[in-house]
RNA sequence: GGCUUUAUAGUUCAACGGAUAGAACGAGGGUUUCCGAAACCCUAAAUUCAGGUUCGAUUCCUGAUAAAGCCA
């Protein structure tokens, strides 16, 4: 129909004007709420076309779109804008067509990367946006047509790592998650931090005997054992091989049990001890290309200022890699595993700088499908009093906000009332579904770019603009499906006007795949989010205006039954790509 | 110091360069003998500042201020 319209507007120009306009040129958006019209055209651009004053201009197109156009009905004009409403029988032709099958598919394979831990402490809020960021991205593109793998990279080794293998050999009695009863990655985040403690006070005495900050820093016992231990895992020492695998088997079982809870899942896993070797070839064989160049001591790096960027090194002088290096390999790692157009990475906002260096030498290094490598870059999830820090006992963990969350919900679901006669077992889903629903839509509700605030002493809303707003209209309308007469449900119906709350919502119904389509586009679940919200406030101003069970007219009756079922399937699909599900009551 | 990002009601978030800047929470007021009130309706309340481009700027450009991050 836009386009119609758009032919149309061209029509236009050439029989008033007898001018040609690039049909390119013509927009078309869709009208304001407090306007009359479903398409405006706003004609300021095309004056010097017309030679006539805005609203003449406006006024002779609008007529003439009438006149050749069936399914305009009538227009308006305000300044230099032309509202053209189209009839009400065209938008309930569009509904009878309306379906959740995207129309224009996407095709290609994509990678997405994501949650990304490291194994020496437990997951906490800022994983959680990641997590959901992550899961949410690959389920819209999925469902947009592409075929997705989601990879989970694991930090599983480094000198952070021994540190918590250390202080658990020294100091942990040889406790084991199940003696004392504790998940196992927090049981490892604890000796990471009970490292530090130590560390700190060995620190200390060092400065007390006078030894300068850096120096005591850099040659106190606890760092001097942790940086062996890490050349001895390098090696290849049995024993602490044996510690690595036993602690790190903890925290995988830790995570599993988050990534259940959180709803996430993943295709592939590479750990980072598989493939931190990889890439030094092909720095070497870059080097050989000329894309590195080596230092007088050795180490290699690249000259990326006539990008605008710094001079980056690759390799160490001592043939170890850094962080890029290993990139580099993990990079044609997973082309060659899994040959895909796109791999999008999901990583926060502080490695900005890091992808856009990793994305530009794998360009110089000739490889073709460094194109289809995408940072999506978030911002970073805030406390009121700033920046989480684990010293400051200021971090959200992510085991304790979903438990919290639950909790939550069952105060308030409780105080309600609704659920008299369910089933334990049920009434516990409920409340998983339900704080689970509003954690996950205040985080994927705001652009990822952004950062955003998260106030541990305000819970997280169950009312206005939130998950279980939109869970509660598809709870109202299952309700009404189960009372409703069925075989009216499945009966086709004949009407050929609509009241103007039902018109809006048949509107917000078939934005449905350009919604979709811009989420996927973008990587961008807040603009689901967000028409979800648009959708459930369309509806639920119907149930207001109108009767459905009582309509009394049997073909209202049933078109409106029609509505209500359209609507609850497309929040369902909505919510299901945001990784939250409907309770069929609550 | 260099680079990047962000700045919108009291608060948390929206707005392909278009009309009178939308919501939600909070505040104030109203709606249930009638399909589910976690809902609906009404009121008050905001574009950091200064320039520029444009018929038109919250949006694009330049500078300042503030916050966050990255690189040593």
């Amino acid at each position: 129909m836009e386009i119609a319209i758009k032919q149309g507007i061209e029509n236009a120009f050439n029989s008033k004007y007898n001018e040609i306009v690039d049909l390119k040129l013509i927009k078309l958006e869709p009208t304001n709420a407090d306007f009359r019209g479903d398409y405006t055209f706003v004609v300021f651009p095309f004056l010097k076309i017309s030679k006539q004053n805005p609203e003449q201009t406006a006024s002779q197109i609008g007529e003439y779109l009438k006149e050749n156009i069936a399914e305009i009905t009538n227009y308006n004009v305000v300044k230099g804008f032309l509202n053209i409403e189209l009839s009400d029988s065209f938008w309930l032709e569009k509904f009878r067509d309306f379906s959740l099958i995207i129309k224009n598919m996407n095709s290609g394979k994509v990678m997405v990367e994501y949650s990304s831990p490291n194994t020496n402490k437990p997951l906490h809020l800022g994983h959680i946006r990641n997590n959901l960021l992550g899961y949410s991205v690959a389920q819209i593109l999925t469902y947009s047509g592409y075929t997705v793998t989601k990879v989970n990279l694991i930090n599983d080794r480094g000198i952070h790592i021994c540190k918590s293998m250390l202080a658990w050999q020294m100091f942990g009695n040889g406790e084991t998650p199940d003696s004392i009863g504790l998940k196992g990655d927090h049981l490892v985040g604890k000796y990471y931090v009970e490292f530090d403690k130590k560390y700190k006070i060995e620190i200390n005495t060092l400065i007390d005997q006078g030894i300068e900050k850096d120096k005591a820093e850099k040659e106190a016992p606890l760092m001097l054992k942790a940086k062996e231990m890490l050349l001895k895992w390098e090696a290849g020492d049995t024993e602490v091989i044996a510690l690595w695998e036993k602690m790190n088997g903890w925290v995988y079982k830790g995570f599993e049990a988050t990534y259940n809870q959180l709803g996430v899942n993943f295709d592939k896993y590479y750990y980072e001890s598989n493939t931190y070797l990889l890439g030094k070839d092909i720095v070497n064989e870059g080097l050989e290309k000329n894309v590195f160049f080596k230092k007088e001591d050795g180490s290699i790096w690249i000259d990326l200022t006539s990008d605008g960027l710094d001079e980056k090194l690759v390799m160490r002088a001592d043939g170890t890699s850094v962080y890029i290096t290993q990139d580099i390999g993990t990079a044609q790692l997973k082309y060659e595993e899994f040959g895909c157009d796109k791999s999008i990475y999901v990583v926060g906002n502080e490695q900005d700088y890091h992808f856009k260096v990793l994305f530009l030498i794998l360009q110089k290094l000739g490889k073709t499908w460094a194109n289809g490598c995408y940072h999506l870059s978030y911002g970073m999830v805030d406390l009121p009093s700033g920046k989480m820090k684990s010293r400051e006992g200021t971090v959200v963990d992510a085991d304790d906000l979903m438990a919290e969350m639950i909790q939550t919900a069952k105060e308030k679901t409780e105080e309600l009332g609704k659920t008299e006669g369910m089933p334990e077992e049920e009434k516990n889903l409920l409340y998983k579904t339900l704080g689970m629903g509003a954690l996950k839509f205040f985080m994927l509700r705001v652009d990822p770019q952004k950062r955003m605030l998260f106030n541990p002493a305000d819970s997280i809303d169950f009312q206005g603009d939130t998950g279980p707003f939109v869970q509660y209209t598809y709870a109202r309308i299952n309700s009404m499906m189960n009372a409703a007469n069925q075989a009216e449900l499945k009966e086709s119906y004949t009407i050929s006007n609509a009241n103007e709350s039902e018109l809006a919502l048949i509107k917000q119904l078939t934005e449905f795949e350009n919604s979709i389509l811009e989420a996927a586009k973008t990587y961008n679940p807040a603009a689901i989010g967000i028409y979800s919200l648009n959708l459930a406030k369309a509806f639920n101003r119907v149930y207001n205006d109108v009767s459905f069970l009582k309509e009394s007219e049997l073909e209202k009756r049933k078109f409106r039954l029609q509505l209500a079922q359209k609507t609850a399937l497309t929040i369902q699909t909505c919510l299901n790509l945001l990784g939250i599900t409907c309770p069929a009551r609550m």
